[in-house]
RNA sequence: GGACGGGUGGGUGAGUGGCUAAAACCAGCAGACUGUAAAUCUGCCGCUCCUUGCGGGCUACGGAGGUUCGAAUCCUCCCCCGUCCA
């Protein structure tokens, strides 16, 4: 819906739902709405972020996105960074409590946030902040005065915390302390709306509190669900491996979106693309009447979710050599290539001879992790040393074989070496 | 500060002196089947060395010592977590 400035409350609203969990509260939302419209005054839009990780992956894009669906309605979307919260650690979710993250870590992770933000926000048009702008100069007074707006018993009906309670598992103290320091970033910033996953949604509401506490009117909260990782059972996570990182190269990209299931394929369509509710419904409905193949709605969708950040062309090529090497079993167009210079060829060697374990060679390549490893995935028959599947984990290859070699360890990984 | 309970491999969690690189489950990896799906089935799942063998060596049950032919299991001290009491 571009450039939807002056559009009705109603178009706006539909706009805006899409794809939410919960507006809360729904009629004061739509109240705030209608008086921008009304005043010409665009609300004020924001969503935080703890520059936890160096990466942003596919998760952090849907609320992302829903800010730069305010931004499209001509809203002011506020991107703030938690440099400051990021160091007590959001527990959140969390089973135990966070370690810290050193100023250094932050900022380093802050810097690349931005970059990979402005992927998908304007960047003229947005408004960037950091907290450690006030949470940093806070002064211990009003810290007190703070935590005096806010009851322990309140606090405690967090889920996070209930539940380690009752595990008898620790919690810090300075982890209460972060929904209220950041309820000062809302109360800073004048908030009319904050984002957040639905995770979030009580750190939002004790934001919303105690702006009222500072004599704000008290911020709208919109959460958006949780992105399910590659894995369909746990949330996107670095941590757990099941992600695709929004600076991912397009053919990784390709590969890792087309192994979800075809369950979850649908939810992605919600989140993290463009297309229209109705576009869905009706994709939706051509796969389950046969019309149209779960693979190329897959494929669709990997191809719509790439062009979004590395452009059709890439999307276009990632998708064939998908096909190529997957669906057709042929090796990549191209594949690593890994360069020796021949001198360093003795390091390798057996001695007294001139051939080489290739379960040592695995490993030096970084194809295993141990030689453990390697000599398994060879045992397992996932090895083909030019096109010739290895069975024996004690194969030792001829150094005159290696000469523009080529090595495949399971069905992602390929490697070329060339001898210089 | 006191009393009590607990700390095992990526996770959950068995194991109370040898048969335990450590049950089981989950996760993960590989192969088969496929649409590189999912589900399912099969195998693997500490590191290392070589003569690739039901091979050798090393490391591992919070930490450090000790007892013992032998310790995740027993003893001592320490660290950490929780519960109750103050």
């Amino acid at each position: 819906m571009p450039e939807g400035r002056r559009q009705s409350v109603d178009d706006q609203l539909a706009y805006l739902r899409k794809g939410a969990v919960e507006i809360i509260p729904e009629a004061e939302f739509r109240a705030k709405l209608e008086n921008s419209a009304k005043t010409g005054k665009p609300l004020r839009v924001y969503l935080g972020v703890d520059p936890t990780a160096p990466d942003l992956h596919l998760g952090h894009t849907v609320v992302i996105r829903k800010l730069k669906h305010f931004q499209d309605l001509g809203h002011t979307a506020i991107f703030l960074i938690g440099d400051f919260s990021a160091m007590i650690g959001d527990p959140t979710g969390q089973s135990e409590t966070r370690p810290p993250l050193s100023r250094e870590q932050v900022d380093a992770n802050a810097k690349t946030y931005l970059s990979q933000v402005f992927k998908i926000l304007d960047p003229k048009k947005t408004e960037v902040r950091y907290n450690s702008e006030w949470l940093g100069k806070l002064s211990s007074y009003e810290m007190v005065k703070l935590c005096g707006k806010y009851s322990l018993a309140r606090m405690l009906e967090r889920e996070d915390f209930r539940s380690r309670l009752d595990k008898n598992l620790p919690i810090s103290v300075h982890e209460l302390l972060y929904p209220l320091l950041t309820a000062l970033d809302a109360v800073q910033l004048a908030s009319d709306v904050e984002l957040g996953a639905t995770e979030q949604k009580f750190n939002l509401l004790v934001h919303r509190a105690i702006q009222r506490e500072y004599g704000l009117p008290g911020q709208a909260i919109l959460t958006m669900p949780i992105l399910v990782g590659l894995d369909g059972a746990k949330k996107m996570s670095k941590s757990l491996g099941n992600y695709v990182g929004i600076t991912e190269p397009p053919n990784e990209m390709f590969g890792k979106l087309m192994s979800i299931s075809d369950d979850l394929m649908w939810s992605y369509y919600e989140l993290v693309t463009d297309f229209a509710e109705p576009v869905i419904v009706r994709l939706k409905e051509e796969v389950r009447t046969g019309v149209l193949h779960p693979m190329d709605a897959k494929m669709q969708l990997a191809h719509n979710v790439i062009t979004g950040f590395h452009g059709e062309a890439a999307a276009r090529s990632a998708q064939d050599e998908f096909q190529r090497v997957f669906r057709n079993r042929e090796a990549p167009s191209s594949m690593p290539e890994k360069r020796i210079k021949e001198d360093e060829w003795p390091n390798f060697l057996t001695p007294g001879t001139t051939t080489v374990p290739l379960a040592r060679l695995l490993y030096s390549w970084n194809l295993a992790n141990s030689r453990a490893e390697a000599e398994r995935l060879i045992r397992q028959g996932a090895v083909e040393f030019n096109d010739k599947r290895i069975e024996d984990p004690a194969f030792q290859v001829a150094l005159a074989d290696l000469k523009h070699a080529t090595l495949r360890v399971g069905k992602k990984s390929f490697l070329r070496l060339i001898v210089e």
